[in-house]
RNA sequence: GGCGACGUAGCCAAGUGGUAAGGCGGAGGUCUGCAAAACCUCUAUGCAGCGGUUCAAAUCCGCUCGUCGCCUCCA
């Protein structure tokens, strides 16, 4: 398996520190309010490569920070009037509530800032005993100078940022591109005691405690989205390193921008669309979809049109289960036939697309690969349903249908895209609702049968107003709700 | 100004040396009582442009043009 490394601008064979175990970090949100669907495409990326290195074999842990003290969180405060703790407890429900919606697995462990500031005061007294870092006026400082290596993870030379000269000008810093492991309080804020007098963390020194905390000094995944990789990744690893004096991060991930009209989707240019915003008008699933469907590393454009195309693509796939799903129950093939009386060919097909899809997703996890290999499935599916059409008697065609229908299912596991996720309200696998239909089925079978297409069409034409389309295939007839 | 990424059909998007995956959209056809769904066929002699290396280039090299990103909080 090989994964892009940011730090050595290459494609790496995949060595974990400690295989089959996996410890891998992901940049959490700051919760101050909704994410963003740019937001999404992160946590998306990160569940999707935390299922795919699960199901090659590997033991991960995996940790998602939760900042919930920053100044965005004391803005937010003051203009509602609620505590910086409210705020940020509110959008920390929104964060597991939004990310429940797209099916998101929650983190082994979502550490919160604020409750590690105790190791926060361990590391930074390491780092000022160390001489990498000092005190000004309650504030501590990491000084950049004193680590040799800074710079090498964004590809950038001290010097050369310096010219570029939009640093704060702070002439207490013996660097203006020192930065800040605690801030002094300044009246009215949220602060905590420390060695240093009170304040409060700086933003880079949280990430560094907590992977160090709890996943260790010497990490296997450190990842997040291109703009985190200076100064936030690049700081991180300065202040860890110099602190343990050990290689903090093996590999760093990072995933491209989701971009509007070509631009990245950012708070600060208003140009975005909330989580809550998007799933008003597309389901889940077809969110998922559009963020799997580029590769995680390039940017990706949101607009209805490649929304309405993911959209698309995923009923695609849906309406080929669906379909599969009941032409087996009107064939009756046995519930637990294991495939295994498939014809040859067919089981061949079935390590083939198996085997595709791995190498797609052992190429630095190409979801966008990943995902024609299951259409390509569909088309096999719908070929395979053609001739069980011709050959109705032959249960080796309908052994074949099931081996690749759970196929299907298992492949959109791997990749988090589970066919619940774009249902509606109704559980319309009720079985009340299952023999309701049939009889309506039967009824108008009937009427068809006796020519009598204007019962026919009525019985169609009322299930139709209430989203639930009818299908008549050689097989039977079969139903359908629509979104 | 420094560093970096990208430019493949109407749209989206794989492909990093061997002769252009896949999806969406569109056109025609098959099936059907009619539909729906699905299937079949067609939809890039071409990969921003110009040079070069090679038996062979979307893929490697150089230059040009264009777009975007980081250098400041940002996923």
């Amino acid at each position: 398996m090989k994964i892009y490394n940011t730090i050595t601008r290459e494609k790496e064979e995949f060595v974990p520190l400690n295989s089959p175990h996996v410890l891998y970090y992901n940049c959490g949100p700051t919760v101050y309010d909704y994410f963003h669907i740019g937001n999404a495409r992160n946590f998306v990326v990160a569940d999707t490569i935390r299922r795919y290195l699960e199901y090659r074999g590997f033991k991960v842990r995996f940790i998602q920070n939760l900042t919930d003290i920053d100044d965005k969180i004391i803005k937010k405060a003051k203009e509602e009037g609620i505590t910086a703790k409210e705020v940020a407890e509110k959008y920390t429900a929104v964060y597991f509530e939004q990310t429940g919606k797209l099916g998101i697995r929650t983190a082994d462990m979502h550490p919160k800032a604020t409750e590690n500031i105790p190791q926060m005061h361990a590391l930074i007294k390491t780092l000022i005993e160390k001489g990498h870092a000092y005190v000004v006026d309650g504030d501590v400082y990491f000084s950049v100078r004193s680590f040799p290596s800074y710079g090498s993870l964004s590809g950038k030379n001290i010097e050369d940022l310096q010219e570029g000269a939009r640093v704060d000008v702070d002439e207490r810093k013996k660097d203006p591109l020192d930065f800040a492991l605690w801030k002094a309080a300044k009246p009215g804020e949220p602060a905590w005691e420390s060695p240093w007098g009170p304040g409060r963390p700086g933003w880079h020194i949280e990430c560094s405690a907590m992977s160090i905390a709890h996943l260790g000094e010497s990490i296997d995944i450190h990842s997040g989205a291109t703009d985190l990789i200076f100064p936030h990744h690049e700081n991180e690893r300065a202040q860890s390193e110099a602190a343990t004096g050990k290689p903090f991060v093996k590999y760093w991930l990072h995933n491209g921008f989701l971009n509007i009209n070509n631009q990245k989707m950012s708070k600060s240019l208003g140009n975005f669309f909330t989580i809550n915003q998007v799933l008003e008008r597309y389901d889940p699933l077809s969110v998922k979809f559009f963020l799997l469907s580029a590769h995680y590393r390039h940017p990706l454009d949101y607009t209805e049109e490649n929304m309405a195309t993911a959209q698309s693509a995923s009923r695609r796939i849906l309406n080929a289960l669906e379909t599969v799903d009941k032409l087996i129950k009107i064939n009756a093939v046995q519930e637990n036939s294991t495939g295994l009386s498939a014809p040859e060919f067919a089981r061949e097909k079935w390590v083939n697309f198996r085997r595709v899809f791995e190498d797609a997703m052992d190429d630095d996890f190409n979801t966008a690969k990943a995902l024609s290999v299951l259409h390509d499935i569909v088309s096999e599916i719908h070929e395979t349903r053609k001739a069980v059409s011709n050959a109705p008697q032959d249960a080796a065609l309908l052994d074949a249908l099931k081996l690749y229908r759970n196929l299907l299912l298992e492949l959109l596991g791997i990749l988090g895209l589970d066919p619940t996720l774009a249902s509606g309200k109704v559980d319309f696998n009720d079985k009340i609702i299952g023999e309701l239909m049939q009889i309506l089925i039967d009824i108008r079978k009937l009427a068809r049968a006796k020519k009598d297409f204007i019962i026919a069409d009525e019985i169609r034409n009322r299930l139709n107003n209430i989203s639930i389309t009818l299908e008549d295939h050689p097989q039977g007839t079969i139903w359908k709700h629509k979104k």
